[in-house]
DNA sequence: CGCTCGGTTGAAGGAGGTCAACTCCGGTGG
DNA sequence: CCACCGGAGTTGACCTCCTTCAACCGAGCG
């Protein structure tokens, strides 16, 4: 609610992303490096709990979501919340805003976060300057949509127990692929049970329920907002989750 | 699952393309038009059922429903399917194949269809030539996503109801926005109960009581696979839905 | 004519929602 | 220093919305 969201006084050069080192992403000529650099115009920071963007509102900006979680939601009348998906570093963001007036959804920070941002209105241009940069940003589209495609699934016909135990592996997997696994074989995990209540369409009151009934089947265990898999394979057979191998993916 | 999707032996040409006599599609210069054209390498013809995509197959093709409607959907181990969305005249399939090996989702014909067949991997030469086709495709998948999100509101937070409510209604306005509307006020609607209960992740038999209650308040009415909304503003009520006002919508 | 498919309805049971209370923190202010 | 507070997690009791099972109907069709 509060909205401390403030711009940083000096911008991450996009040649030493800290992400890039990652080897999560796809790789990018010196020339496409020196385009997205020039495209963002700012850097911000905020806290947990910032909205980067409100429902129905215009910001005129994309973004890249440099360090940080975040999750995109939209409100009922009656006060529930949807949370659609769950962004990681890397994670493009703002581009269902173009499609109107005003953001369809909301966006809220899970964690302090520090975030790229590019003008909206110089997406085209981007387009024009670099055609494969326009195919990373189709790219990242559609992956997202198959992130929202995976949840429906679950929200639509898994029972809770899968719901949760997909929740946990599919996150896991993502944390993983940006190397946020720790040597102890945890990721970071920034998500409280209200969340992901929120994101399974459940009540708080059963995700809770359901969460205890996996740990004590010793399936996983969250401490200190770290997950950790116990028992990976019987968590994948749970929620009847494969996942599918995919291409390195391009980073904005 | 039969598999009756056969190529035409003449080919709609673009350039006196049905849909676009429809008003409902942006501009588009005669330049655009002529590459779009050069792109289409086939037109297919397919029947009710028919399966244009097999989940985790691959076709290489990206399609453009010139007429009738089909649905994306994942089917569960246990047999369970999940419908994602269903797809009107004029929307644009196939982008999720681009992502890894395979489609993650099947996608199904409901009725005859009519369909324009591009080559996938000439996306990124369609990036280069016309930057501003690029846009949109990134548009389509922005929009596609939208509607995802759509559903999984309505899934993991509306009742009954609320989600058939909610079903009926946007399904009207989009077949309505693409010029399908008739004079007595109804639209095509060639889903029945099973596809409904997929979709909304219900089971049949409470999706047709849910429908037989809305019927019986007198909200709507469905005769020969055709759609009335007799009272729009309860529908919109009851469902919780504000249709947000959207640019003209790209068409390749 | 019989078969299948889609729709309809009743009855019974269960997964998950709601309500309520309690604990365990980490502030924060007297 | 400690009392107070709010947020997150936990647990039990009760209830209801939805699922499951089962049966039946009508239309289209081989």
């Amino acid at each position: 609610m509060k909205m401390t969201i403030v711009p940083t006084t000096e911008l991450t050069p996009c040649l030493r992303c800290p992400l890039r080192r990652t080897g999560a992403f796809a790789g990018i000529t010196a020339e496409q490096l020196a385009f997205i650099q020039g495209f963002k115009t700012r850097e911000v920071v905020g806290a947990t709990g910032d909205l980067l963007m409100r429902e129905g509102e215009t910001t005129g900006e994309l973004y890249t979501l440099l360090s940080g979680w975040a999750f995109r939601f939209r409100m009922l009348r009656d006060g529930s919340r949807q949370i659609l998906n769950f962004l990681l570093p890397g994670d493009f963001i703002g581009l269902q805003e173009q499609l109107g007036v005003g953001s369809p959804h909301g966006v809220e920070l899970l964690t302090p976060a520090r975030i790229c941002c590019f003008p909206a209105d110089q997406l085209w241009e981007l387009s024009r300057v670099h055609p494969d940069l326009s195919y990373d940003v189709t790219w990242l589209a559609a992956h997202e949509e198959l992130i929202v495609d995976e949840n429906l699934v679950s929200v639509g016909q898994r029972s809770a127990q899968q719901r949760v135990a997909m929740l946990l592996v599919h996150i896991f997997k993502r944390a993983e692929s940006i190397g946020l696994k720790r040597a102890d074989g945890s990721v970071p995990f920034p998500i409280n049970q209200q969340h992901m209540a929120d994101a399974l369409g459940l009540s708080l009151v059963h995700t809770n329920k359901t969460l205890r009934k996996l740990v004590g089947a010793g399936l996983h265990a969250i401490r200190e907002d770290r997950l950790q898999l116990l028992k990976p394979d019987s968590l994948n057979r749970l929620a009847d989750y494969f996942a599918l191998p995919m291409r390195l993916r391009p980073l904005i």
